[in-house]
DNA sequence: GTCTATAAAGCGATAGAC
DNA sequence: GTCTATCGCTTTATAGAC
C-alpha cells in the first residue's frame, strides 16, 4: 500500500512537471520553477526522481505516449469505422493542444539540443503515431502508399500548424490548417471505400 | 573606415552566432558557448552586443529576416513565371534547412518561452513568407482564397517536415514531404494558368 | 517523505589591463 | 578592440533536520 502510494504521488506530479517543460523547455525549466509547478521541494523531487531533471522529463514523455497511445494510437489502429476514428483524431488533437496555445513537447525536444537524450522516445512517438494513422487509412481501403504520404502529410501538418498559430498570435489557424487535412482524409477513406 | 570595420566584424560574427542559437535554444546557449562558437572573447560580444544575449539573437534573427527576403520571399512576390519561382522556393529551402538537419531558429523560437521578447520578429518572418507565397500563386491565377490555404499549408508543412525528418532520424523524409508540397503548388498555378 | 541549508559549479554581465 | 579576472547570482545536486 505504501508502495503504492508514492507510485501514485510521483505519477500525479508528472502533468506538473509536464506543463513547465512545455512553458520553459528543458533547459529553462529550472528546479526552482519545476518545484514550483509540482508544489513539492526540491528535496522530494529529487526523492521521487533520483536522476534528476533527465529522469523527470522522460517520465513526462513516458507519461505523454501512454496518453497518446491510449488515446489516439489504439482507436485508430483498430477502427470500427475509419472516418470516425479520424474524426476522433482531429477532435482530440486539438482539444489537446488547445488549438495551437499548447505546445508539442515531443516536437519541441525533438528540435532541442536536449533532444539526443530523448531520442528514441522523440522516434517513436511520431514513429507510432503515422503508423496507426497507415492503419485507419489502410483499412479505409486507401492504397499503402497513398496512406502513407497522408500520413506523413498530417502529423507535419499538425506540427506546423502549432508553430504557425502560435508565430501569428492567431488561435483560429490551428482549426483551420487542421480542419483541411481532415477533410483530405476523410475524403480519401470516402473515396477508396466507395 | 574603421567604423564600418567594427560594423563588419560584428555582422561577420551573428552567423556564428545563429549556428550556436539554432543548435542550443536560447537558453541552452551559454555565453561560454557563444564565445567559443564566434572565436571571440565575452568582453568583445559584449562590445559587438552590449544588450546581451537578447541583442545577439536580435542581430541573428534580423539577419535570417533579411537572407529569407532576398532569396525567398522577394522572387515570390515578383515572379517572372511563378511555376520557376515555386521551384526556386523549394531549392532553396530545402538547401537552407540541409534537409532538416538544421533546424529553423524563428520556429524554434516561436515555440520557446523565449520567444515573447522576439514575437514581432517571429510573426513577421511566418506573415511575409505566406504573403510572398500567396502573391506568386495569384500571379499564376490561383484564386485568392486557395492561395491563402496552400500558402499556409506549405510553410506548415515545412517546419513540420523538419521536425519529422529530425525525430525519425531519417533526411529522406524532408524531401519527400517537401516534394509532395511543391507538386501541389505547381499543379496549382499549371491548372488555373491553362 | 518533506523540508531547509548548503555545497560546488556555471551563469550573465562588468571592470580594467593592455 | 580584445582579453583576463572577477562580481553577484542562479543553477543542479546533496546532506541532514524533522
Amino acid at each position: 500500500m505504501n508502495v503504492k502510494r508514492t507510485l501514485t504521488d510521483r505519477a500525479s506530479a508528472v502533468p506538473a512537471l509536464a506543463e513547465a517543460f512545455r512553458e520553459h523547455g528543458f533547459e529553462g525549466a529550472s528546479l526552482a520553477i519545476l518545484s514550483q509547478a509540482t508544489g513539492l521541494g526540491k528535496g522530494s523531487l529529487y526523492n521521487f526522481f533520483p536522476g534528476g531533471k533527465e529522469e523527470m522529463m522522460d517520465a513526462v514523455l513516458a507519461d505523454i505516449d501512454g496518453w497518446f497511445y491510449a488515446t489516439i494510437f489504439a482507436p485508430l489502429e483498430q477502427p470500427r469505422d475509419p472516418a470516425t476514428a479520424i474524426r476522433s483524431m482531429i477532435e482530440e488533437v486539438t482539444a489537446y493542444f488547445r488549438s495551437g496555445g499548447r505546445v508539442c513537447l515531443v516536437g519541441l525536444i525533438g528540435l532541442g539540443s536536449s533532444g539526443g537524450a530523448f531520442a528514441s522516445r522523440v522516434k517513436d512517438y511520431f514513429a507510432r503515431w503515422i503508423s496507426a494513422l497507415v492503419h485507419c487509412l489502410e483499412a479505409g481501403d486507401v492504397p499503402p502508399s497513398q496512406a502513407q504520404s497522408l500520413a506523413e502529410e498530417t502529423v507535419c501538418g499538425i506540427q506546423g500548424a502549432i508553430i504557425l498559430s502560435r508565430a501569428l498570435g492567431e488561435e483560429t489557424a490551428f482549426g483551420r490548417i487542421i480542419g483541411r487535412h481532415e477533410a483530405v482524409l476523410l475524403n480519401a477513406v470516402a473515396r477508396h471505400s466507395r
